[in-house]
DNA sequence: CAAACGGTTGAACAATCATTCAACTGTTGT
DNA sequence: ACAACAGTTGAATGATTGTTCAACCGTTTG
């Protein structure tokens, strides 16, 4: 009920209510580190044209001018996408010529988005 | 191989190469609204800052003031995020006299950050 | 070799967003 | 009623980020 440490959580500009709850918690938390990586991960799927492009090469693979054309975009626009994908290991890519095609990494990430997607239609 | 609607994608400057993919690709694709409201629900999740306070108030549920304690940070700043979740229905909330105690909304939005955390620590 | 095309990249710009600050509401306790 | 505290909120600020633009690289074709 009563502040004892205001050392203990320097940013916090008011009194601890639940000092018992607050250590528990600590204790149960993940690492700091985990979280970054997670919302980090998060964060990638968090763009339209980004999921766009994960829909567009789910299963055939396609090639970035076929992406922008699907898309309604510029080459740039999409391969600035593909390389924060790529950069996160979410798609591959094998080159034909002149052309890159790029796919889904692995199945990992289709089930995550499609878990996402049966709870937003509901 | 070579253009013969340049009206059909007004924003691609490039030649489409695949007409035949990317026309079965677009009647794959999922509504711009669902793909619109899927990146929107992964946003919410892409932020170190919401991501700690859904695990802070996973299991028993913690007032802000803890949260706030418990994270290093302002009240103010806390809020303003609860006020994201709040708005996404991922959190509830109750009211005990002064103080608000915030839990998370279903075992949906649980699942899938166990499932995402789960890709990322290998 | 040179032109054409698919794709990538870096800088610049615009928009989005998280945090801070200050003021405010509502409840509790004296 | 008043002081104290939990929590919310709006505006301002600084950082992050998606798109555009222009230049570039690599491969193919005439």
């Amino acid at each position: 009920m009563t502040v004892f440490d205001k050392n203990a959580s320097p940013c916090c500009e008011c009194e601890e209510i639940h000092e018992d709850v607050v250590k528990k918690k600590r204790e149960a938390m993940p690492s700091e580190e985990d979280i970054y990586n997670l919302s980090d991960f998060f964060k990638i799927l968090g763009d339209s044209t980004r999921m766009n492009i994960l829909f567009a090469i789910d299963g055939e693979p396609m090639c970035v001018c076929d992406i922008a054309s699907l898309l309604g975009m510029t080459k740039s626009a999409v391969s600035h996408q593909l390389k924060v994908l790529r950069q996160s290991s979410l798609i591959t890519y094998r080159k034909v010529g002149k052309n890159v095609f790029y796919t889904l990494a692995d199945d990992h990430v289709r089930d995550i988005i499609e878990k996402a997607y049966e709870h937003i239609k509901e």
